[in-house]
DNA sequence: TTTTAAAATTTGTAGGATGATTGGTACATT
DNA sequence: AATGTACCAATCATCCTACAAATTTTAAAA
């Protein structure tokens, strides 16, 4: 077989290099990173080099520059913020189809391969959203509804399938914020958590699919609802 | 309401020029697009703002530059291109649970809202796969066979769904064609494309979900035997 | 302490210079 | 005719310096 000869080119090596930085932690989303003549001397290359490469991962929603302040890191992960552009200019009903059709194979396979970590996570997420719902602190809810539901997709252990569905996630979350600051709160479908969380711990692959089948589609009605009201 | 300042610098103002280029056909992929120098009247920015653009652009998988040569079109859909770098880093078998899950929610949207026009395109394929087989030309049917799955989600009319399907489909189809050089051809499960296609024209969203399933599950065997064989 | 003005820092843009790679051409060799 | 070599031109890769624009920090003034 032959090997596609692989020299990258500077740019690409320190963003390459960057990347991991982000990638590893080391830098941490929001953090300023060290101005241009700091990291030329860092990496050893001339400015105009390192600004290509810094340019490269803005295009990318990695990094967020501003004149006269710095440069910061945006996101750790360049599929997502490939998603959430591309996704802006689609319309809601379809990225809630497309989140079905995630969630429902993640449910399935979480009902496969959850471990006892993942069935206390996601327990202690209902736990918390009823505390929420009691307080009707319902900007809280939202986002532990999220966070249960992102658990569920961790569960499946599926890699892939966790950084798709996180911005399709974060987008749909944002998009009902919005919404809900002229509506009323969301009605809690806490039954239908409950049935999936059991459904996922007793490994039902059938059911779990089923519960989030009912979820998405109680969902699916309140954003038409919402739209339609506009 | 207080309106973002939206002054883009001009490397992105740049970059979103030639994206546009790119995405209306006006570059087709595989053309070479004019050198800097040409560029840089053209856009009437200096070399290096035209560089941290194009630059962008390589590294978002749109183009690409070779010293000496010139710069080309490589793809037109960012998305897929990002898609497919991070799935290079994903297992195999992830990525085909991810495809399960697009392609079976994609069936079930196809049953409902497919035109007449993407049924004769899946009859099409389904006919030109069969003469395929015949042939033997085995390369020739695994292509027919990803255009047909393609046809499939395209029947969805969901756009998100088909840009984030195509690149997976590319990906599996590329792994698959790497291992049939050194082992026998794929079984032609013709029966099973049949009945998705005739779930579909009947509007049954079960039974299309049911038969995409069964497909998946046969590839899943497929491929992992081609793994273990390795 | 608060306000204002200057200075320093940092990214944005421009233009030029040199080196490296590629593709093609012409010519010689086999 | 096919292959190999030397050369040339086009093009991108990298580096350098310079100045502009925006922001932050510092210092002076009220």
């Amino acid at each position: 077989m032959i090997q596609k000869t692989n020299r990258m080119n500077l740019v690409e090596q320190v963003a390459s290099q960057i990347e991991q930085l982000i990638g590893s932690g080391h830098w941490q989303i929001g953090d300023r990173i060290p101005p241009e003549m700091e990291l030329m001397e860092k990496f050893d290359v001339s400015r105009n080099t390192l600004r290509e490469a810094i340019r490269a991962l803005v295009h990318a929603g990695l990094l967020e520059t501003k004149q006269g302040s710095g440069t910061i890191v945006r996101s750790a992960n360049a599929l997502g913020a490939a998603i959430k552009r591309h996704v802006k200019k689609s319309a809601m009903l379809e990225t809630l189809d497309v989140r079905l059709a995630l969630e429902k194979q993640a449910a399935q396979l979480a009902a496969e391969h959850r471990s006892e970590t993942d069935l206390a996570k996601l327990e202690a997420y209902i736990q918390l959203s009823r505390q929420a719902v009691e307080k009707k602190d319902y900007e809280q809810f939202i986002e532990l509804d999220i966070h249960f539901h992102q658990a569920v997709v961790s569960a499946s252990h599926n890699q892939l399938l966790i950084d798709l569905y996180e911005p399709l996630a974060e987008i749909i979350y944002s998009f009902v914020q919005d919404l809900m600051a002229m509506n009323k709160p969301f009605k809690y479908e806490e039954e239908l958590h409950i049935e999936l969380f059991t459904a996922i711990r007793s490994q039902d692959k059938q059911a779990a699919a089923t519960y989030v089948e009912d979820y998405m589609e109680v969902l699916r009605k309140e954003v038409v609802e919402m739209i339609e009201e506009e």
